[in-house]
RNA sequence: GCCCGGGUGGUGGAAUGGUAUACACGAAGGACUUAAAAUCCUUUGGUCGCAAGGCUAUGUGGGUUCGACUCCCACCCCGGGCACCA
């Protein structure tokens, strides 16, 4: 029997003295890479490894597949799970992530991984995030770094603001709550910018498509049309004289967003979001305008999350004394406020349609509006069908003049080209992900290396006439956020304040507000008195570029290598969970490109390759947690059972990318498996030449076990390579001695799942140098295959035979050998054969 | 509603047009043992049969094919994502 804790700990020492996970600068480079985790004090379960393990498996093979390989790990530390554990058991965030560090590093060792430790990095560590502000700066002063004081999403039990893709089932991620609206002071980074370039590049990507399909309609690009609706008092309702056409009765307008322009001659009425600068604007033309205002209020509280979240019965509200006018038929229609449309997206203003639209049709039966139908789905027919719920497919155009006849498509061409000639609109593309809320009102993070200078802003505020001024004194960042100064390179890192106090305040200031001698400084620009900024980064913001820093990694500090990072970017194989595909899977390719823009790294996308582990559930079927006090830690499991066969049973467990339930007894099975490879060495009769002639089926599935692990292991088919293995050792234990060349092969192929194991038998039989330096096997294509194979022999595709015969049989000869055959004679009976199909090398259908 | 992924023994799963159920777990029986654990051997989709062997089975119903878990159509169920985006 083999004894893991003998071992595991002897080998792990000797290869972390003898720096064999170094890249060796020799051979073609692969860049392995773990989503690196945030050290919470939970410590590892068993689930967390799955992903380090397969990494570890593909960085152990590529080694010995003789390509220089980069497998590092880090700590992701800053961000709201860490303050909230450093809030909840009342130690300093920076104590804490400290111990928990250790502790996922104690852990992560104990199953033997192949982490280069001198490149290991931290987030939170001052010389790392001076870098992360770094990359802020360098965004700032391209001015894609702009204030809002927008209303953004809150979290009360947080005390903080989010993203939209903070959010779960519209409640905080973190910690469930409801969230609300609330105005506050925010800096906002212009993704948008790159929306195009981020949907574009996904095709560039090997990356699982559900992620693909998620970014994609995540950025949600659609591409439409402008259209400018003016706006007038209404005549009917008194308001105005009875002129018509009188330009001067002109009081507004609203710009609508379509995605189809064709049905425009099926508008009948417009809706504006209850934030449209409209109902400010015409307050005293529109007649109902405290009903008006009772409505905006009621649905301005509510975030854009609630107000889409599958409300069924759309309330909408009609603004009395205008109409919009639709400038392809100068008709008049009627304007409503409704709060299922958003301010935030297109131009907050729809044209409705109800005959082609599902939304409008809804709404116009509700209100008894005219349901005007365009689109024929049956053209040329004399007559469209009765509608009975709205026709939303494309058609034919019909009624609508000059257009009437064409299909959808040469419509709506057509149409913006007429809107373009006549300045009434023209091709808009927009997308539906938003600009990225980058500020947070919590102590745990990066500060923002800015600062505020009344004086300055009083400069730009004043010299805004002569811009060249301007612009030689100040960066774009500055001109668009008049007043923030940026903190020079030189003086970076700015430091995050140890404090006492570091709960948040709830005031929507951050707790850095409280600490007078930090905030007060000098503005780097004209010396004078000024303040910094209080807020800091969000937890993202240190794991958008991560990758990058490992390569920057020279001893305790970093430097913007550029060599390095052209050799090894991008990442060749990245592994992580599924849960991060919309967020740090966007914000760091965000990041990336705008790193590319500007010359500081030489391609386009950081992750090549992307795998995503599924979950491990408890045994019980459940998530693995806490609360129900079903998590299995690995140290128990390396201290009963090794670090290998935790490491094998997860890798066998199933298909990597598919969530599956622990059991304890199937990792039983992999001691069990271990163990017997284990005694099979007692088996080993050094007599190579002779029993290797004597046992040639032995050598064919030798070599076939070699190109199916390989390839396995190369496709992430981790499970079919470990039973592979397991047939393999099934076939050598039935031999009542082996050769020690067959044996070495099992025990080279299973070193990456066993590492330990394999080295401790590599040495015992004479290897000297560690296994894991040595070259992988190669197989001999030759001795893939046996000279003879067993023919199957159907009936009418059923399987009644199996003849042994030799490779390369002709059609000819099989049909000799199979019509001779007994049982086969015996089947056919007095049936007539009608065909015989053949597949060379595998099978015989008779047909009859 | 829309977009993905999936449905195969008692269980995890294997097979992507050519021998369905590899491999493992569990279970049953046996060997060893004073006994138990461990280990080893045998059996293990269902069904009929003493057996040889037959029939039947990959969510359901159709289709294509000499041949379908695999391809096509419709439906049911489970998991995930997006969701009034105009």
């Amino acid at each position: 029997m083999y004894n893991p804790q003998k071992i595991e700990r002897k080998w792990q020492k000797f290869w972390q003295a003898k720096k064999i996970y170094k890249s060796r600068g020799k051979g073609k480079k692969f860049y392995v890479l773990d989503m690196f985790p945030y050290p919470s004090g939970e410590g590892l379960h068993v689930g967390h490894p799955r992903g380090y393990i397969a990494t570890d498996v593909v960085a152990r093979f590529k080694m010995r597949r003789g390509f220089d390989v980069l497998h590092p790990m880090g700590w992701d530390a800053f961000g709201l799970p860490a303050e909230n554990y450093a809030l909840a058991n009342k130690i300093h965030p920076k104590i804490a992530v400290n111990r928990n560090i250790k502790r996922f590093k104690e852990q992560m060792n104990k199953i033997g991984f192949t982490y280069d430790w001198d490149k290991e990095i931290n987030t939170t560590d001052p010389e790392y995030y001076k870098w992360t502000q770094w990359i802020f700066l360098k965004m700032f002063e391209r001015g894609l770094v702009y204030g809002s004081r927008e209303p953004i999403i809150w979290c009360p039990s947080c005390k903080t603001g989010l993203a939209l893709e903070d959010l779960e089932d519209g409640k905080c991620e973190r910690c469930g709550s409801e969230v609300e609206k609330k105005p506050l002071r925010q800096w906002v980074l212009k993704m948008t910018a790159y929306a195009e370039k981020l949907l574009n590049d996904l095709k560039s990507l090997d990356w699982p498509q559900p992620i693909i399909d998620q970014q994609r309609n995540w950025i949600g690009k659609s591409e439409g049309a402008t259209i400018k609706f003016v706006v007038r008092p209404d005549v009917k309702s008194g308001s105005r004289p009875k002129r018509r056409d009188s330009s001067k009765s002109v009081v507004g307008e609203a710009e609508v967003f379509t995605t189809r322009l064709d049905t425009i001659f099926g508008c009948t009425y417009l809706v504006v979001a209850p934030e449209h600068s409209l109902i400010e604007n015409l307050k005293s033309n529109i007649k109902n305008y405290d009903a008006v205002q009772k409505y905006v209020n009621q649905a301005e509280k509510k975030t854009d999350l609630a107000r889409t979240d599958l409300v069924k019965d759309k309330t909408g509200i009609e603004l009395k004394g205008i109409k919009a006018v639709n400038p392809f038929n100068n008709e008049e229609v009627p304007i409503f406020v409704a709060d299922y449309v958003l301010g935030s997206y297109g131009t907050g203003a729809v044209m409705a349609v109800p005959a082609h639209d599902e939304r409008d049709w809804e709404f116009a039966k509700k209100y008894k509006l005219p349901i005007r139908m365009v689109i024929c789905p049956n053209y040329p027919e004399p007559k469209c069908p009765a509608l009975d719920k709205a026709y939303i497919d494309d058609g034919h155009v019909v009624d609508s003049q000059k257009f009437t006849g064409l299909t959808s498509q040469k419509a709506r061409q057509e149409m913006v080209k007429w809107l373009e000639k006549n300045k009434l609109g023209g091709k808009k593309i927009n997308y539906k992900m938003r600009d990225w809320v980058f500020a947070r009102q919590r102590y745990w993070g990066e500060p923002f290396p800015l600062v505020f200078c009344e004086n300055c802003k009083n400069e730009i505020n004043q010299l805004k006439a002569n811009s060249y001024k301007l612009k030689a004194k100040f960066t774009k960042g500055e001109l668009l956020n008049p007043g923030w100064i940026q903190i020079p390179e030189k003086n970076l890192p700015v430091k995050l304040p140890e404090v006492k106090r570091y709960e948040p305040s709830g005031t929507g200031e951050s707790p850095l507000a409280n600490i007078k001698d930090w905030i007060i400084t000098k503005c780097p620009k004209c010396n004078g008195h000024a303040h910094r900024e209080t807020n800091t980064m969000p937890q993202w913001a240190g794991s958008n570029w991560y990758y990058i820093a490992y390569l920057m990694k020279k001893g305790r500090k970093y430097e913007w290598d550029k060599k390095e990072i052209k050799k090894w970017m991008p990442v060749d194989l990245y592994v992580g969970g599924v849960e991060h595909a919309t967020r740090h899977l966007l914000y760091a390719r965000f990041w990336y490109k705008f790193l590319y823009d500007i010359k500081a790294v030489f391609n386009k996308e950081p992750f090549q390759k992307l795998m995503n582990q599924g979950l491990i559930l408890a045994e019980d079927g459940r998530k693995m947690s806490k609360r129900w006090k079903n998590v299995i830690n690995p140290d128990d499991i390396v201290k009963n059972f090794g670090a290998d066969t935790l490491r094998l049973y997860e890798m066998f467990m199933g298909p990597f990318v598919q969530s599956i339930a622990w059991s304890t007894d199937g990792l039983r099975g992999m001691k069990r498996f271990l163990d017997r490879v284990y005694k099979l060495k007692s088996k080993i009769k050094n007599q190579k030449s002779k029993l290797q002639l004597k046992n040639k089926k032995l050598e064919i599935f030798i070599n076939q076990t070699i190109k199916k692990v390989t390839e396995d292991i190369e496709s992430f088919k981790f499970n079919t390579a470990v039973s592979a293995l397991m047939v393999l050792a099934n076939e050598l234990e039935k031999e009542p001695d082996i050769n020690k060349g067959h044996y070495l092969t099992l025990v080279s192929l299973l070193s990456p799942f066993a590492p330990h194991f394999s080295e401790e038998l590599w040495r015992e039989l004479g290897g000297k140098n560690s296994i894991h330096l040595e070259k992988w096997p190669d197989y001999n294509s030759k001795l893939i295959h046996f000279d003879k194979f067993d023919l199957v022999v159907q009936i009418n595709g059923k399987v009644r035979d199996k003849i042994s015969v030799g490779k390369g049989i002709s059609q000819k000869e099989a049909e000799e050998v199979v019509l001779n055959s007994d049982k086969i004679k015996q089947a056919i009976g007095l049936s007539k054969i009608k065909k015989i199909i053949f597949v060379p090398d595998r099978l015989i259908n008779i047909v009859i």
